[in-house]
DNA sequence: GTTAGTTCTGTTTTT
DNA sequence: CAGAACTAAC
């Protein structure tokens, strides 16, 4: 049998936690420890034992992670070609409970699903009936709010609400307002994806058992990064039978801004009595300088499991620290020990990354990577979903998939123009509250209402009736791709791009986003067993579209965020900006366990490096206008002086910094006695 | 309904 | 400084 061949050559943790098939399992995966490999022959050996692939459920946070798993799953299942296991993200796992039993819940079954935009539109929109709106609250920090209560419910566990400020407050008495449009909308956003689930789950016994008896072997990757309900949601399709693993790295935990609540597997030995807890600590990434250095940053957070990354490996090379003059020096010596390096150890431009802190910075790594002709790509940055135009098509098929999406219906009445302006929409809408109707029912009835024009009311009835039409078109769910080339014609979409962007480039450039959107749609279709356009938005909501990203990311030396970069590895890593307000970032100090994330930001970093590291920081730095002095990171003499050496810049730290600090405070005098 | 001018604010990001 | 987001004026 070809699997106990490969569990023979794993090390006996690994052994242990691949064997462990019933009851709680705690996978502590340090970073490089062979940790997929470990879930993935777990689930081959689950299913080579026994248990029915159907019966096997894994839940991964990203698409990526989920696509992934399911190939190394699929390549060491070569022999049966059958269904395999369940492994989905959190949000489509919901969201095929959800497509099934959301009628129990009252809702219907035809609701589209809110990103993130959609959200703030809708709370903008909501923010203007309410009184004691302070412009100073901005939209997303209220949404942020609103996310995080929906996000922790307060439960016996984390029942202190402590700090109560006036966002919080505002955000409380809009909250219900926002729940009750979602409704009405018929839409779900991304945290009711997972809340209602687990509202499925708590009200309707019946479903939760179905569910418990189908899933027998639970498995949860990036354990770490579980909120509150994703936690409760597990616990209870987990059942009394606990056959749940569950694998992370309290060390990686970084999404705690976003609602993830690193007490999930802290306490999970203790919320699950009798878990087995299995530790990878045996590294087979870094070489030990590396991981020395690793192991002395992260020893200083207090809230941890406690683990220590070792390695068979050699020392290898010190980790290089440089300082360097500002920041154009800073990635001048990037660039150039990138080809230095490459040329000295026959290295490949995709063996580089450069990891920062913010997207920002970025840019002059870019340049001077442009400036010696290095190619390069940046992982990250504005998706091509944010773009105008693909938003307002998404909201026509949004509209035609759910017609009592007045919100999306509201964003293109009069896109392009059609006659329909703010006043005419207002009538339409009091129309439609009075009679509770819908806004696409209104407008279809425009005709009778009073004080609407003539003209706005006939214009009104004709986009009724066009998005009737395309309902119809689209509800045949064959070429749908062509059908919405056909609407883009109709509308004129074309004329109402070229008449908003004034350079032929810009124009362009959007003209193309629309055709690689209709393609896209197209592609879905082809690529699907049973397409549908609600099938469709729900792939455009819940997944990156990889593929554009790919397409992309055309090699090269990699420019990467810490938070992108987790889950990866490069020969050669460099880390830049390690600089107090920069890397612990100069926000995080005031939150709670804000230093200990990024602490552990930093070790994600340095744990990624396989063969060299080298970490940068800046003398001074351009500071939006200012050039301003700053200090490396408190981070950096947390690693053991033994495995570092320091490279100086040239000395361009102005030799006197005193001198231009009092330059600069006499001139602010001058300025204040008006000289 | 558009356009130009003004103010403000600068993390991290998946679903 | 640069980009967004909002305002005021055409």
């Amino acid at each position: 049998m070809d699997i106990y061949n490969e569990i023979a050559r794993l090390n006996p943790r690994q052994k242990e936690a691949v064997l462990h098939t019933e009851g709680p399992l705690l996978i502590l995966a340090g970073a490089g420890s062979g940790k997929t490999r470990v879930i993935t022959m777990r689930t081959a050996y689950l299913l080579h034992s026994g248990a029915p692939a159907s019966s096997v459920l894994a839940v991964t946070f990203t698409n990526k992670a989920a696509r992934e798993m399911k190939g190394r799953v699929s390549a060491m299942l070569k022999g049966p070609k059958n269904k395999g296991p369940v492994i989905s993200t959190f949000h489509s796992t919901c969201l095929n409970i959800l497509r099934k039993e959301i009628e129990r819940l009252g809702y219907r079954k035809d609701f589209t699903i809110y990103d993130t935009s959609d959200q703030l539109s809708l709370l903008r929109g909501l923010l203007n009936d309410v009184k004691f709106y302070d412009k100073s609250f901005k939209v997303e920090n209220v949404l942020e709010r609103i996310s995080r209560s929906k996000n922790d419910m307060p439960s016996p566990k984390n029942s202190v609400r402590s700090k109560e400020d006036d966002i919080d407050i505002f955000a409380g008495a809009l909250y219900p307002k926002y729940l009750e449009a979602l409704k009405t909308l018929n839409a779900l956003d991304f945290d009711d994806l997972l809340l209602l689930a687990l509202k499925l789950f708590r009200e309707h016994p019946d479903v939760l058992d179905k569910y418990r008896d189908r899933f027998r072997y639970i498995m949860v990757d990036e354990y770490q990064d579980t909120n509150r309900v994703q936690y409760d949601f597990i616990r209870l399709l987990a059942g009394e039978r606990k056959n749940l693993c569950v694998v992370g790295d309290d060390d990686q935990s970084i999404y705690g801004w976003r609602g993830a609540n690193l007490g999930n597997i802290l306490d999970f030995e203790k919320d699950f009595p009798g878990t087995a807890v299995v530790r990878l600590e045996q590294n087979y990434r870094s070489f030990g300088n590396i991981l020395l250095a690793a192991n002395g940053v992260i020893r200083n957070n207090r809230k941890r499991m406690g683990k220590a990354l070792w390695t068979e490996k050699e020392n290898g090379p010190e980790v290089k620290v440089f300082k360097a003059a500002d920041s154009e020096a800073e990635a001048k010596w990037v660039a150039d020990r990138i080809m230095q390096l490459k040329y000295e150890k026959k290295l490949s431009y995709e063996d580089f990354a450069v990891i920062y802190r913010a997207n920002l910075f970025s840019r002059q790594f870019e340049e001077a990577l442009r400036r010696e002709r290095l190619p390069y790509s940046v992982v990250g940055g504005t998706s091509y979903f944010e773009h105008r135009e693909i938003k307002d098509l998404a909201s026509y098929l949004k509209i035609i998939a759910n017609p009592l999406d007045d919100h999306s219906l509201l964003r293109i009445t009069n896109t392009p123009k059609r006659g329909l302006g703010p006043s005419a929409i207002i009538r339409l809408s009091d129309f439609a509250r009075d009679n509770s109707l819908s806004l696409l029912e209104a407008l279809d009835r425009a005709g009778e209402i009073t004080g609407l024009g003539e003209k706005a009311a006939g214009s009104a009835q004709r986009f009724a009736a066009l998005i009737g039409k395309y309902g119809e078109l689209f509800a045949g769910n064959k070429g749908m791709g062509g059908i919405l080339k056909d609407l883009t014609e109709e509308i004129n979409y074309r004329d109402h791009i070229c008449a908003l962007y004034k350079t032929p480039g810009a124009a362009m450039k959007r003209l193309e986003n629309i055709e690689g959107f209709v393609e896209s749609l197209s592609y879905y279709e082809k690529d699907n067993e049973s397409p549908s356009l609600h099938g469709f938005l729900e792939t455009l909501a819940l997944t990156d579209m990889e593929k554009e990203k790919e397409e992309k990311n055309g090699g090269g030396i990699t420019l990467i965020s810490f938070h992108s970069s987790k889950g990866l590895e490069f020969p050669v890593v460099f880390i830049v900006g390690v600089e107090e307000d920069i890397l612990p970032h100069k926000k995080s100090v005031y939150q709670d366990g804000g230093l200990e994330e990024e602490r552990r930001l930093f070790y994600v970093g340095i744990t990624r490096a396989m063969k060299e590291l080298h970490i940068t920081y800046c003398g001074r730095r351009l500071k939006y206008k200012k050039d301003e002095p700053c200090n490396p990171s408190r981070f950096l003499e947390e690693i053991p002086e033994e495995v570092i050496k320091r490279i100086e810049g040239i000395e361009a730290t102005s030799p006197d910094e005193e001198e231009e600090a009092a330059r600069e405070f006499f001139s602010n005098i001058k300025k204040i006695i008006g000289a």
